[in-house]
DNA sequence: CCGTCCCGCCATGCG
DNA sequence: CGCATGGCGGGACGG
């Protein structure tokens, strides 16, 4: 009754709980043999338990449950049940039901949040609506490690960490306060720590998922955010291992450094112990102690792969430039994978469409939300497993039959090199090997980025990924400047299962590289992605509403778009150039929020953007600059260095994000049930080309359109619309157009001109172009950034915030946009190319990394200490 | 005593 | 109001 601590609690009279102790032992002993975890899994899938239900286990449960010690109940062994579940490579991409897991697990729902949030963050599962998630396993997570690693990087996770170290050893001497204000100033890591700080925001995949859900409530989704963030700390730093002290106050970097710090900084530690337990779970991390000079402290050391699937650019700094080790891959990529989320809503003259940009992305994704999370009985879970089934068949077919024809495609061009094989796979699911977690992505694996072939790195960010859900690569003969570039074909494989939900097929996302050449080092990337996604966010949408209304408004929105954006960004540049200039606001002062924030200015996005891009550049330059380690970022674009567009821009896009994965399978998941159920969707077919996303990016795309596509097709259909992609993948190689295309996605032209991509230098007006074509990935659905809690900008005054949303995947996300596969692949595809990106580039940094402090660290196991 | 962190209240959003 | 999600922090547990 009554005590203070639990008052009458378990309840569950479940008894499907083998919950003993025992079974947990059970449970974790079966996780660490990944082989019998997954056989476990699937018979245990129903029955819940699995091994554990041997022997006691049902007889009481209830008194069990309450019996386990507080260890027993620990989030981080909750979770290796849980995640004795499933196995590490689904292949059909399980589903998951909250409310059978709970009950199963035995525990509260509130607890498998807990997990589901962090599990997100690394994609190994993806919100597919309510209360169900889809189960990815680590077969993205290579790849979402190794954007982290890249997000991490640009953020100068290292550097941060090291003046916190340092002041914290410094504190210990002196009392803080004096002098420290002025290290701050001269020290000037911090700038450069700072900057990359910008705002973070979930970083996600292309195509998975841009989950639904959650982006919205400014607040939230801060465990996700929380723990990609933290994840990064330990990607970036050089010994791998981050002190929970370190790792708060990084986190925390938000605005009101004072204030309560300590209560924040107590709750922000509390819930790196949340993550870290997860984390831990997934042997991704593990318990150490640091000592440093003045005693140690807990900390968390990465044992996790180590070696990401990065791609560098192969052409350019293929063997020039190889390895640095450090750097991974450009930002661009990144960049693209992240989404802003939202971010300030206003919207300037330029970007109209901005605002209602926003309004669509968030309007999307709430509609998802609130789609998802209709109130319903936790009960419910059983149907999930029905529901979806129905559409299938069909859909199933389509997209085999779709895929079919992308293999033949993509084979054909890409026959010469790439991974064509993984096409043929095609079957219907290739089977990828999965790697062992460690192995991870294929060989890159080497600190050093083995320069290979862009072909080669192309391959494998498919192969990536491809476990999950199949991407076909494929590299298309380039042509002009002599950039490769690889498309992706995604494909889809109809499931077996009677489950399935993936069996869309889907299209991928062409990528090219282009290489001016000049530039030391410069490539831009471009990726086009059509994505299911999109598919999936329309079926939703219609589902749910398929108010062409919206989409009009949408459009409308959309409308004005890109060219203004130029315009104003070369202003915005030198503005905020000049106040970056003459001072350096801290940006961690700033604290954007989103929401809230709105800048008077309102400036749409585009003036977001610009600033942001703005803001990049500047950073980037001064960080080039003064720059320590970074320097290598070539990218700085404006005056300050003189660099290739492609590169400007890359940096430019904003450094966090939520990243998600490109396929994301359900979203054709979702398709295919729209499509097949199609009742109601009736609108949304239509709606969805009048949509506003597609709307929005549609003409500039359309026109971009590298291939020429045709991209309009009336049926709404999705699998119809499959055919249409491959068709355009078909086409023949990128022409100059993609060119264009590409460059301006990259911002590296300015969205009006279709100017080749050399031209310009560093003058602001140039970058003010880079910056617009940016405008345009992001709204392409590049990036999305939500800026959560905690961001500093370093851009302070009007430092409005910056949000981006993409349009691509807003599109996709939204419900409505459900019908029109086409543009949104279109569009999508062009931002997403996170992969892509990754792959592409050749820029180098010197990575240098000055890890000055961390030779204090002293790490010791201690994991097992005693 | 203190590090760890479970538990569940309560806010937020939605229908 | 009920439901779905999660932020958050009191205070318990274990060493």
């Amino acid at each position: 009754m009554g005590p203070l601590t639990t008052p009458t609690k378990r309840r569950e009279v479940r008894s499907v709980d083998p919950w003993t102790p025992t079974s947990n032992l059970k449970m974790l002993i079966s996780a660490a043999s990944p082989d019998i975890r997954n056989r476990e899994k699937e018979l245990c899938l129903d029955h819940e338990g699995g091994e554990a239900h041997d022997t006691t286990q049902d007889t009481k449960l209830g008194e069990e449950a309450e019996k386990l010690s507080r260890k027993e109940k620990s989030l981080g062994l909750l979770c290796h049940r849980f995640l004795a579940r499933y196995p590490d490579y689904p292949d059909p991409a399980h589903d998951i039901c909250l409310d059978d897991v709970a009950t199963q697990l035995n525990v509260e729902r509130r607890r498998i949040y807990d997990i589901m949030n962090v599990l997100e963050s690394l994609h190994m599962v993806s919100r597919l609506v309510k209360n169900r998630y889809t189960w990815h396993g680590r077969s993205k997570l290579a790849q979402t490690l190794a954007i982290l690693r890249m997000v991490g990087e640009e953020q100068h996770y290292r550097q941060q960490m090291q003046q916190i170290r340092q002041r914290c050893a410094e504190k210990e001497f002196d009392f803080y306060g004096d002098e420290k204000e002025n290290d701050e100033t001269v020290v000037v890591d911090l700038d450069g720590g700072e900057q990359g700080q910008k705002e973070m925001s979930f970083v996600e995949l292309p195509g998975v998922e841009f989950n639904a859900v959650s982006v919205n409530s400014r607040k939230d989704k801060s465990l996700r955010v929380m723990s990609q963030k933290f994840v990064m700390l330990f990607l970036v730093s050089d010994p791998h291992v981050v002190s929970l002290e370190v790792a708060a106050k990084i986190l925390i970097g938000e605005d009101p450094a004072a204030d309560q710090d300590k209560n924040k900084f107590k709750t922000k530690v509390r819930r790196l112990y949340d993550i870290a337990n997860v984390l831990r779970s997934l042997k991704l991390i593990e318990k150490v102690h640091v000592t440093e000079e003045r005693g140690r402290k807990p900390a968390f050391k990465w044992i996790g792969p180590v070696e990401l699937p990065t791609i560098e650019d192969p052409k350019s700094s293929a063997s020039s430039r190889p390895s640095t080790a450090s750097r991974v891959c450009e930002p661009v990529s990144v960049e693209n994978c992240s989404k802003n989320l939202f971010s300030s809503p206003g919207g300037k003259r330029g970007f109209t469409r901005h605002p209602s940009l926003m309004k669509m992305a968030k309007s999307i994704q709430e509609d998802r939300r609130k789609i998802n999370s209709a109130p319903s009985s936790p009960a419910k879970s059983a149907l999930s497993d029905s529901s979806n089934h129905d559409i299938p068949s069909k859909m199933a077919q389509l997209a085999a039959i779709c895929k079919i024809q992308l293999d033949q495609q993509s084979s054909e061009p890409a026959a010469n090199k790439q991974e064509t094989h993984r096409g043929k796979a095609k079957g219907q699911r290739e089977e990828v090997p999965v790697q062992t977690p460690t192995q991870e992505p294929t060989g890159d694996t080497t600190p050093h980025l083995t320069p290979r072939p862009l072909q080669q790195a192309a391959h494998s960010m498919s192969y990536v990924p491809g476990q999950g859900s199949p991407l076909i690569p494929v590299l298309l003969p380039q042509q002009r400047s002599g950039g490769p570039y690889a498309v992706f074909l995604h494909t889809v494989r109809p499931n077996p299962l009677s489950r399935p939900q993936p069996t869309s097929l889907a299209v991928r996302s062409m990528t090219f590289e282009e290489k001016t050449g000049q530039s030391p080092g410069q490539s831009g990337s471009v990726a086009l992605d059509l994505s299911p996604s999109a598919t999936k966010r329309l079926s939703s949408d219609t589902n749910t509403e398929g108010s062409p209304s919206k989409a009009k408004r949408v459009g409308a929105s959309l409308k004005d778009t890109s060219p203004k954006q130029c315009d104003v960004l070369p202003g915005r540049l030198k503005a905020r150039h000049g106040g970056l200039g003459s001072s350096r606001p801290s940006p961690r002062a700033l604290h954007l929020d989103p929401e809230f924030i709105k800048t008077p200015g309102g400036a749409a996005l585009a003036n977001q953007f610009l600033e942001q891009s703005v803001e990049t550049f500047l950073e980037t330059e001064e960080r080039g600059a003064s720059s320590d380690s970074e320097a290598g970022l070539t990218p700085v674009p404006a005056r300050a260095v003189p660099l290739t567009p492609g590169h400007l821009h890359t940096e430019t896009l904003v450094p966090a994000g939520y990243l998600i994965p490109m396929h994301s399978l359900v979203g054709y998941k979702d398709m295919q049930v729209q499509s097949g159920e199609n009742k109601k969707s009736t609108t949304p077919t239509y709606n969805i080309f009048h949509t506003p996303t597609a709307g929005s990016r549609p003409p500039h795309a359309l026109e971009i359109t590298p291939t020429g596509l045709s991209l309009h097709r009336p049926a709404g259909v999705s699998p119809q619309t499959t055919p249409a992609y491959r068709a355009h993948m078909q086409s023949p190689s990128p022409s100059p157009a993609i060119f264009n295309f590409t460059l301006q996605n990259l911002g590296l032209i300015s969205a009006g001109s279709g100017s080749g991509p050399g031209g310009q230098h560093q003058t602001p007006e140039r970058v003010a172009g880079m910056s617009s074509p940016l405008l345009g990935m992001q709204q392409r659905g590049m990036v999305f950034v939500k800026p959560m809690s905690s961001a500093p900008l370093q851009q302070p005054g009007p430092g409005q915030p910056f949000t981006f949303i993409s349009m691509q995947q807003t599109m996709m996300t939204t419900p409505k946009g459900a019908g029109h596969p086409q543009q949104s692949f279109f569009h999508t595809p062009v931002s997403l190319s996170p992969l892509t990106a990754m792959v592409t580039h050749g820029r180098h940094t010197t990575a240098k990394n000055a890890n000055i402090t961390q030779r204090k660290l002293d790490v010791s196991a201690e994991d097992s200490p005693p």
